[in-house]
DNA sequence: GCTTTCACG
DNA sequence: GACGTACGTGAAAGCT
């Protein structure tokens, strides 16, 4: 061991006190008391952060008294009794004591019938026989009984007090200098002296300085009683005779139990860089701004030394290579697959729980016979605790290809499923240990649906790479940030491939069929990558300034976006199967329609055929496009071909939305529902789109039809149980809402605030008057102003010229200047730091924004433009989504379910019955999502319907 | 595996 | 001199 442990026990409850009376009367953002946990908090950072100096804490942990009764009452049923209840306004403070406790990851000790001081004079004791050193955070005079130095089992240990507010450390000399006396007397000098807070009675008359006088002349208690016999007559001799048994009473109560049984070993109390639980969450929560600031930049966290350099900020563009995602690689070793243990026995998977819930923090993967996490069966899982130290526990492998469900085939050696997951089942569901993962949200399900395991808290390495390096790595699978790449890019490390475990194609295995010793390898090492990558890149985040997107935002989101996929959303089936035939026979008509017209049968699905048939054979014009050199066939074609008279292009058209329809809707959508639950269950993706918003796979539900008349055929499919109805709830026009807030448009910002169509305003403001074709052309310019315009784009959108079209941009810009600004305040800022940031500080970055290459480089600047303002809507969308189960429960709504997010709108199911009061709670939510970290100058509009279907209900 | 097209916000 | 022109997505189909 090269340095010496060094505990530092904080007496919360004391402390509190104190703060509460020196601090002002702050509040929360809704309404609470918190001027004292705030003074907690700050003192709890400070005390962490100095982890790594000389005298710093090694190990911390924070006593609470857990109630107001103890076993000194027993003894003396005055004790304590005078003591009035606690201000009003502290009293809502004292649960928030444990939140911020448990915001910073510390462990909480409360014990029944014992105090705080007595559990602390316990923890010092045991650690100092320990030969650690000792810190009592607390100025509290009864527990400098405590303070000096004893020889331990391993050295010396020695034990101080640490009075933040007074910012001083006490030991021997200090507490000779308030008593008078050594500490070991203290207790002495306390059961003359007595104590009115308290009630312990003492020796009327006998203050501190008597009381010290007494014990200096007669060495201790027992010698000052004694000795009164002998003094001369005096109302002191009189009173010390007189009182003896109340000054024995008190020596009794001022002792501190040094023996309580401990709850927790002192190994528990190790700081090793484990991360604070939600700090961000927690701050933003009560308002606490500047620590929040403090937190993202990176001046000092808990679970972070000081001491490592600030994060670098690329001054030119940003190149994925060079910048941030290089790091020292921390010192461990090289994976080993070799190290890695296959579990096939309780006992040893016991052994892996206790050692994991020592740690504190646990890499968790499962392996499973299928990707769709509503349909997989759990075959196994792995465990990581630290570099190497990395398990797998099979559950559900055999040889021989008749499946897992074949009664011949042959099982190797495994836990039964139920006795292994009630082994883990503490483990996964502790509040005390994190759980890390890649993509967690799977696990989480898989595990829910499979083992009945609420797995929480948790941490996912996907999703701090996301909020760290959006747009920073090339987009593979994943985004950039799939495991592989992860592993490849911050540690140097090729994972085995699940192709070469499982083979690809045909010849493909399901898991459970793979070997264990293989299995072994492939699963374990999956955690052990996810354990180094956490501790890789989740150092990183604060420095990055993702800290508070990634605690208030989006960890918070993951078991949110669980639920919902569990949930899923009921079709009608029948519904679909009527469509898909009607949309059959009517392409077969109008498929014939368009070969007698061609004059040949060909397939009109191919872009090439068609675009041949069109304009070779029928001669139409309509010029090549791209590098592939083929003609470019698409709606935008189409629709001038038509207008010029061409029926086939009609026809075309025609057949193109319903065999569109039909392909990718209800056919599809009729094979996703699944088997078990009779439902849709989508996948969202929480790193899909750049932006920050969710996106929604297998099948998509953010691409339900809704524009046209036939395709809205398909949101009728989308209904709910009986006896309950959808409810829609929409963000009206948020992106123009907050590029109003953002770009400073006071006409818009008027405009939203009074309620006024706004496309209608801008018809108003760019053309002087309002008609439908200006109000149409307003709603382009607006739109084509979110994305970035160019004249040649909204020329091609009004059917003007492009020189016309460059009037009207300027125009607008004249009319909005604000607008103008924003655009070239946004860029420059883009340009100089290489990432666009939201007003929730959410970072895209753009590492082609400086390219030379003028189609990336003019791409990138579009994208920039419109990334701020997607990324807030889809910042404020998770914060509603985050709060809105917990305000529909305290409400007393539990039986709304929250189903679908399709970015600016959100989809329940409820009974009926609670359609009233569910609407007013979610639009509460939504419209107040963005507070309190922004308050925005324009509201957010929220609209909500409901119906018997999806589309009903808009 | 890439391209084209088209469904959504 | 040609390119390609609005942001963000995912799925299906055809083709290489």
């Amino acid at each position: 061991m090269a340095d010496k442990n060094h505990l530092y026990l904080v007496d919360g409850s004391a402390y509190i006190f104190r703060a509460y009376h020196r601090l002002p009367p702050l509040t929360n953002p809704e309404g609470t008391p918190v001027g004292a946990v705030y003074g907690y908090t700050t003192m709890l950072w400070k005390l962490a952060d100095d982890l790594d100096k000389a005298d710093g804490p090694t190990h911390m942990a924070v006593v609470l008294d857990k109630s107001s009764h103890s076993f000194r009452n027993d003894i003396y049923s005055e004790y304590k009794a005078n003591r009035p209840d606690p201000p009003e306004d502290l009293q809502p403070q004292f649960p928030l004591i444990r939140d911020a406790t448990r915001a910073f990851s510390l462990p909480c000790i409360e014990e029944p019938d014992v105090e705080a001081d007595d559990m602390i004079a316990t923890y010092a004791r045991a650690a100092q026989r320990e030969g650690w050193d000792v810190t009592i955070v607390s100025s509290d005079k009864d527990l400098m009984q405590l303070v000096g130095e004893e020889n331990g089992a391993n050295g010396t240990g020695r034990i101080d007090m640490l009075d933040t507010m007074k910012n001083a450390r006490i030991y021997i000399e200090e507490v000779e200098e308030k008593f008078g006396v050594p500490p070991e007397k203290v207790g002495d000098v306390l059961a003359l002296m007595g104590d009115s807070v308290d009630n312990i009675p003492g020796v009327y008359g006998v203050g501190p300085k008597t009381a010290t006088k007494l014990i200096v002349e007669h060495g201790d208690l027992t010698g000052a009683l004694d000795a009164a016999e002998d003094m001369k007559k005096s109302k002191l001799k009189e009173r010390l005779i007189e009182q003896r048994e109340n000054a024995e009473l008190s020596r009794v109560l001022v002792t501190l139990k040094e023996d309580c049984d401990l709850p927790q070993p002192l190994s528990d109390f190790k700081l090793d860089g484990v991360p604070p639980e939600p700090l961000a969450e927690f701050l933003e929560k009560h308002g606490f701004s500047s620590l929040l600031r403090r937190l993202d930049s990176g001046s000092g966290s808990p679970d972070r030394p000081t001491n490592l350099n600030p994060a670098k900020q690329s001054t030119k563009g940003a190149d994925p290579e060079t910048d941030g995602n290089r790091q020292p690689l921390p010192d461990w070793p090289d994976v080993d697959r070799s190290a890695y243990e296959c579990v096939q026995t309780l006992d040893r998977l016991e052994e892996w729980v206790t050692r994991a819930l020592a740690a504190r923090l646990v890499a968790v993967d499962t392996e499973t016979s299928s990707l769709d996490a509503m349909e997989a069966d759990l075959v196994g899982f792995s465990l990581a605790l630290v570099a190497n130290d990395a398990c797998y526990v099979p559950l559900g492998h055999y040889t021989g290809s008749g499946g897992s469900d074949d009664m011949f085939a042959e099982r190797p050696k495994q836990i039964a499923r139920e006795a292994a997951f009630a082994a883990i089942k503490p483990l996964l569901e502790s509040d005390a240990v994190i759980k890390v993962g890649q993509n967690i949200k799977y696990d989480i399900n898989v595990l829910l649906r499979c083992a009945g395991i609420a797995m929480a808290p948790v941490h996912d390495t996907m999703i701090v790479s996301f909020d760290m390096d959006a747009g920073r790595a090339e987009s593979g699978i994943g985004g950039g940030h799939g495991m592989d790449e992860l592993a490849e890019r911050h540690l140097g490390h090729t994972c085995m491939k699940f192709k070469d475990v499982c083979g690809t194609g045909k010849k493909a295995i399901p898991f459970g069929e793979v070997p264990l010793d293989k299995a072994t390898q492939y699963a374990a090492e999956d955690a052990d990558v996810t354990w180094r990558l956490y501790q890789h890149l989740y150092r990183r985040l604060p420095l990055e300034g993702a800290a508070q997107i990634y605690h208030t935002v989006d960890r918070p989101l993951i078991p949110v976006v669980a639920r919902m996929e569990r949930e899923g959303i009921k079709v009608d089936r029948a519904a679909l199967s009527r469509l898909s035939e009607q949309f059959a026979e009517t392409t077969a008509r109008i498929e014939k329609d368009i070969h007698a017209e061609a004059g040949e049968e060909f397939t009109i699905g191919s872009p090439k055929q068609l675009g041949e048939v069109l304009f070779d054979k029928m001669g139409y014009k309509g010029g090549r496009k791209g590098k592939s050199g083929q003609y470019s066939t698409d709606q935008a074609v189409l629709e001038k071909l038509s207008a010029s008279g061409a029926t086939i292009a009609d026809k075309v058209l025609e057949y193109r939305q319903l065999s569109k329809l039909k392909s990718t809707y209800t056919d599809a959508l009729q094979e996703a529902i699944n088997p078990d639950t009779g439902r849709v269950h989508t996948s969202y993706s929480l790193v899909g789109a750049q932006t920050g918003r969710l996106s929604s796979t297998d099948p998509n539900l953010q691409n339900i039809p809704i524009r046209t008349e036939i395709g809205r055929e398909i949101r009728k499919a989308f209904v709910p149980e009986d006896g309950n109805v959808l409810l829609a709830a929409d963000y009206s026009q948020i992106e123009l809402r907050l590029a109003a807030h953002m770009a400073d448009v006071p006409e818009l910002k008027e405009a939203f605030a009074s309620g006024e169509d706004i496309h209608s305003r801008t018809a108003k403001e760019m053309y002087g008057e309002v008609d439908r074709d200006t109000r149409a052309a307003a709603k382009t310019i607006n739109f084509a102003i979110l994305y970035g315009i160019s004249r040649w784009g909204l020329a091609g959108r009004l059917g003007i010229e492009p020189d016309e079209a460059q009037e009207k941009i300027d125009t607008y810009f004249q009319r909005f200047p604000g607008i103008q600004n924003y655009i070239h305040e946004t860029l420059e800022s883009v340009r100089a730091k290489g990432y666009s940031e939201t007003l929730f500080g959410r970072k895209t970055w753009f590492p082609r924004i400086n390219s030379k290459n003028q189609q990336e480089r003019q791409g990138s600047e579009r994208a920039a433009i419109n990334a701020p303002i997607q990324g807030t809507s889809a910042d404020i969308i998770k914060r509603a989504m985050a709060r809105m189960m917990p305000a529909l429960a305290d409400a007393g709504l539990p039986d709304v379910r929250m189903l679908l997010q399709v970015h600016d709108e959100l989809v329940f199911e409820l009974p009926k019955g609670d359609v009233e009061a569910a609407s007013s709670v979610i639009e509460k939510v939504m419209a107040e999502a963005a507070q309190p970290a922004v308050t925005l100058d324009v509201p957010l509009g929220v609209e909500i319907g409901t119906g018997e279907s999806w589309d009903a209900a808009h």
